[in-house]
DNA sequence: TTCCTTATTGATCATTTGATCACTTTAATA
DNA sequence: TATTAAAGTGATCAAATGATCAATAAGGAA
């Protein structure tokens, strides 16, 4: 009757071990949020306590380190060139760019600890909302323009008003991912549809107001 | 040269104290989150820390009041009428509920201890959500398909993806508040322009796509 | 196989923090 | 004014928790 795996400490090398320890405590943090203890962290790693401060000086070190891991390697570059694409409609644009924009990002570590940064006062996320509304809003509003021939860029610049449209369709589409992984209201998963009419709702209602909106 | 209100030791009503404290937990808790101490709240109230505990058992059960305090008194039973007054227009309607709505809503402790608490796994915050779902939403839906003409409620019950386009709307709305209160990255004070506006896009586009979804 | 670098650990420290309790002080009232 | 119920406090406990360090042991190099 051999107790399989009570003691099999491990030697890792230095990278092996810390890719490991961020590993799990973006998982653990996202589920307890930041005041999780390192005790806690190491005994779901399975190594002893001290051997976190080998690898990090202290923990918010860890906390910064997995910031870092969550935020990095989410947004894709070529979201920027398939919003501008001007051969295709905007709506198959925005379709598939809320698609994939979704599917990376609507995991329970990435949106949870998104919004603990939040709470803790973490810069991070400031950044990356200032990333959307650069890379994203401001190409939804520009290419809306082009559609229908409102005027142009040069003359009237984006206004605020147009901005805030288009904030108010992100918002919509990342509430859905606040009810189901911050209050776990929701349970689906799959939003494919919800996110398709939320943009055909925009794209029938917002040439209107824009309108009216560029008319001042 | 007398030092006025340095040591002022007053003896307050078990009642008057109670309250004392569950306000200056409301607005301590909203600053820094459920892990603040107790010692900190005590020295913002001028009271040693032990007399927390002579009013409440544990710091759990002030993190409750706090909840509760948050929470109630803050719902106007009379919007539910607002929503189904239908001898006024709908637009009219709605930007008058948002407006109130948001006015009563958009505050740095309710949003915030609202946030906290779905991290921290309180139910609270889901039976909130299910105000929202019950009392507004599907008002929305309602006044929809009698503006519109739409199926009647009783051969046809209001949909999913109805439902899924008003929380797109009403994310999109608390989304402002979001961005304000948990990442300071909205300085504004003001959001009825944006509120109206996307309640435009909203009217305008909805229609349009709940008759298509209506068809199947 | 032996040596030696370094990954890993047990024991422990210092601080923080929720909670308790005996004692003090206030102010209403008889 | 003296009495007394209860509001309020200082001292302190116990547990939790981040961090340190000397000692141990894994495993590649010689």
């Amino acid at each position: 009757m051999p107790q399989t795996k009570i003691k099999k400490r491990k030697r890792l090398s230095r990278d092996e071990r810390e890719q490991q320890i961020i590993d799990e405590a973006v998982r653990y943090f996202a589920e307890v949020g930041f005041d999780g203890q390192t005790r806690e962290l190491a005994r779901r790693l399975g190594i002893s306590q001290p051997l976190l401060f080998r690898y990090f000086p202290t923990k918010g070190d860890i906390v910064k380190r997995v910031y870092e891991e969550v935020y990095l390697r989410r947004w894709q570059p070529q979201w920027e060139d398939l919003l501008s694409d001007r051969s295709r409609p905007l709506s198959d644009r925005l379709n598939q760019f809320y698609h994939e924009y979704t599917n990376a990002i609507f995991e329970f570590e990435w949106v949870r600890i998104l919004v603990f940064s939040g709470i803790k006062g973490v810069t991070l996320y400031q950044q990356y909302l200032k990333l959307i509304h650069d890379k994203v809003l401001d190409r939804i509003c520009t290419e809306l323009r082009e559609e229908h021939n409102f005027p142009d860029l040069k003359k009237t610049p984006l206004t605020e008003r147009e901005f805030d449209l288009a904030w108010n369709l992100h918002g919509g589409i990342f509430y859905i991912a606040i009810r189901k992984f911050i209050y776990g209201s929701e349970k689906r998963e799959n939003f494919d549809a919800a996110i398709e009419d939320s943009i055909a709702v925009f794209l029938a209602g917002a040439p209107t107001v824009f309108e009216a909106i560029l008319e001042d």
